[in-house]
DNA sequence: TGAAATACTTGACACTGTGTAAAGTTGACA
DNA sequence: TGTCAACTTTACACAGTGTCAAGTATTTCA
């Protein structure tokens, strides 16, 4: 079977996703091959090194997850507040799926230069999104003075952070719901001139 | 000489603040014991290990840059106001001084549990000044309805994190007091009533 | 003066985890 | 029947942390 290669290369994916899932940092290369039904060396056969089998991973919850359908939704809002609110629902609602691989990438960082361009780029990618997002609010003409548009994104972007996430979902226990609330209120309240 | 054994101590915790300050991660027992000019065990005869290490030149950093009398400034501020900004001031100046050991400290927290316990303790000093500010805040009764104390102090502690700070002034190149102007004006609008 | 204590150094080594290398096994398929 | 693909097994190099034991230089004090 050719096929066989594929199986085990997915399976190898889909046990370390569920693995890093567990909240157990440190997962070693052993862990997940035991958890896979191969020996440690077979992972080598499929991925060079533990930075490109955890950039597989991402990809590889990213195509399960669907991130492109998700984020499209923001895009066609029409105001500048609806298409903050659909991206702070988009991506806040996607942070819960990506966060286990999340702490991987961003724990091997230091050390390794592809985890850290992995995790850059889709750091850049959700920089995007903000962008997008603070221009149809500048477009709208709602923009708070003493806001550019490149001060809006970086504070969007950083209010929008996966360490802001953790905080307030996981260190103090908001529910998923009441942090996507409050984003977006936090974000209306700080770039968006009230009247 | 019996000062010779605190001196060797206080010049390992000097270089190590300084080789975490130069922002290289990843700095090893070795290059710490070459810079100090000892050899690597010597070390350990002063710090039975990395972790203790780190936490000790924390503690000798907070001595050095006396961080009690910094946040002891925004205790005596009269208004909820005030008092809010006294502390985005006093954290937030302070963040700069701790950032290299906070990196390192915060890279060893998924291995080394005392390193985490170090972090936490912090992390829960910095959250006590929080909730001192949003407490002042709530006596003036101008706490933003639909806000807690607690969702408050959640708050506010999540938007004075170091993660934020590396975001928006390292990575996003905003100056010193770009950052501590406008994380003042996100705080307020996002925790005050606004008249 | 000399013994003991202090503050180190030197060198060897155990341990963990990553990654490499080479030879052997097993099943499909032509 | 033989070959190829997808493995397994075993061994080993390497980095970094931490341990251990023996040696050295200087000071202290009986």
């Amino acid at each position: 079977m050719s096929s066989n290669r594929i199986n085990t290369k997915s399976r190898i994916l889909e046990v370390t996703w569920r693995l890093l899932e567990s909240g157990n940092k440190a997962i070693r290369m052993a862990d997940i091959a035991k958890a896979a039904g191969v020996s440690r060396q077979a992972l080598y056969l499929h991925f060079p090194n533990r930075a490109e089998l955890l950039v597989a991973t991402t990809r590889h919850i990213d195509k399960v997850k669907n991130v492109d359908a998700r984020l499209a939704r923001s895009r066609s809002a029409s105001s500048g507040v609806e298409r903050l609110h659909a991206f702070v629902d988009a991506w806040g609602g996607y942070i819960p799926q990506i966060h286990g691989i999340s702490v991987a990438l961003r724990a091997m960082r230091d050390t390794d230069k592809e985890a850290a361009a992995a995790w850059e780029d889709r750091m850049q990618a959700v920089r995007q999104g903000c962008e997008a997002a603070v221009l149809a609010i500048l477009q709208d003409g709602y923009l708070k003075e003493g806001i550019t548009e490149i001060t809006g994104v970086d504070l969007l972007w950083t209010l929008l952070s996966v360490e802001n996430w953790e905080r307030l979902v996981l260190e103090c226990g908001w529910s998923q719901s009441e942090y996507e609330q409050t984003l977006k209120k936090i974000a209306e309240v700080s770039l968006m001139s009230q009247r």
